[in-house]
DNA sequence: TAGTTTAGTTAAACTAGTTTAATGTTTTTT
DNA sequence: AAAAAACATTAAACTAGTTTAACTAAACTA
């Protein structure tokens, strides 16, 4: 990008803080931004038919969230996402996306390998969900991530790694003991 | 797009013919192609390293089937990719990707759409894996494709699944049943 | 047409992970 | 500083799904 275009960037992006607990996103609210965490950490996660939340996504410093399928189409959101520390995101809004994409065209294609990574990486977590088991599946997170398990809950993990924390514990107290 | 851009399209789509059981991709090789089904079966799968076979996706008519992370990056492929039955795919090669997009911009607009379609998949399913059953996952599957039960093996539709071939007819049995 | 491979079924023994419930620990509120 | 709320641990009973193994059925090969 060039920097005319970085300045051009910047009409269209907004900074917004909010305070550890409120909702970034609702599930049957359309997602009507793309953000970019500047400082904080987020959850993305679902509740289903029993009540139960599951985490699809954990978010820190960097990372870009947003209910893809609910941003694109403008359809109702699937997730939540709430924050779990006080959060400062970027925020672009659907309505001028494509102004910005038609002025930059380069960010479309940004957005394009953004997607790409994403799904890449949602691919390899179904892959590790189906050959992994959950203390694997814990180690693996541990070595990936290895600062965001001391800012998260440990049921909030528990139900990214899709197990209860009663299992987590478990496991954790056999790694101990070795 | 304007019946010239389809026209320009064609110059960069090249179709191509596989045999039941051939490879269109294998694991560790370059995913030099996104490819389109226009007749056929194909399966998506990675080889764990105990040896047994997950499978990601399954690909019926008209759906894309490419490892995107690899295609992407130009790095070596996590999955493999095997036609179930004689194929017939519409291919785009990397190497013309760029070239393509220049001439026609809608081209970047709809692969980005695709891509955005193929996470929002790929995180339900995430959530389907978690929050599902065996027995809801099964249903689930012959209820949203109805047509590809008939078309493939019990045992791939097992591993689709995330179980055993002996534990998916345990269930087939227990709905017989009832 | 028999013989061999490939796919599907059934059942018993097993294991990874859940549920329930009680107890302990930390953090927040007042 | 006490009380309350939120989070974490432990253990026993349980269940969904796996493993192993023996058997049946279909599909290719000769």
């Amino acid at each position: 990008m060039t920097s005319e275009e970085i300045n051009t960037l910047s009409n269209y992006v907004t900074e917004r803080k909010y305070l550890k607990g409120q909702y970034i996103l609702q599930q049957g609210d359309v997602c009507k931004h793309s953000s970019f965490i500047l400082q904080g950490c987020t959850k993305m996660f679902f509740v289903d038919d029993t009540g139960q939340e599951h985490i699809i996504m954990l978010g820190v410093e960097d990372w870009w969230v947003s209910d893809i399928g609910s941003f694109i189409e403008q359809k109702p959101a699937q997730f939540n996402i709430q924050c779990l520390e006080d959060t400062v995101l970027a925020q672009f809004h659907v309505d001028t996306m494509d102004e910005v994409y038609q002025k930059i065209p380069a960010l479309e294609r940004f957005f394009r390998k953004l997607l790409e990574r994403g799904l890449a990486a949602s691919q390899k977590r179904i892959i590790r969900n189906f050959s992994m088991t959950a203390k694997e599946r814990y180690l693996y997170f541990k070595n990936t991530y290895p600062n965001i398990e001391q800012r998260i809950p440990q049921y909030l993990l528990a139900s990214y790694l899709g197990i209860t924390k009663e299992f987590l514990s478990k496991i954790k107290s056999q790694l101990a003991s070795q």
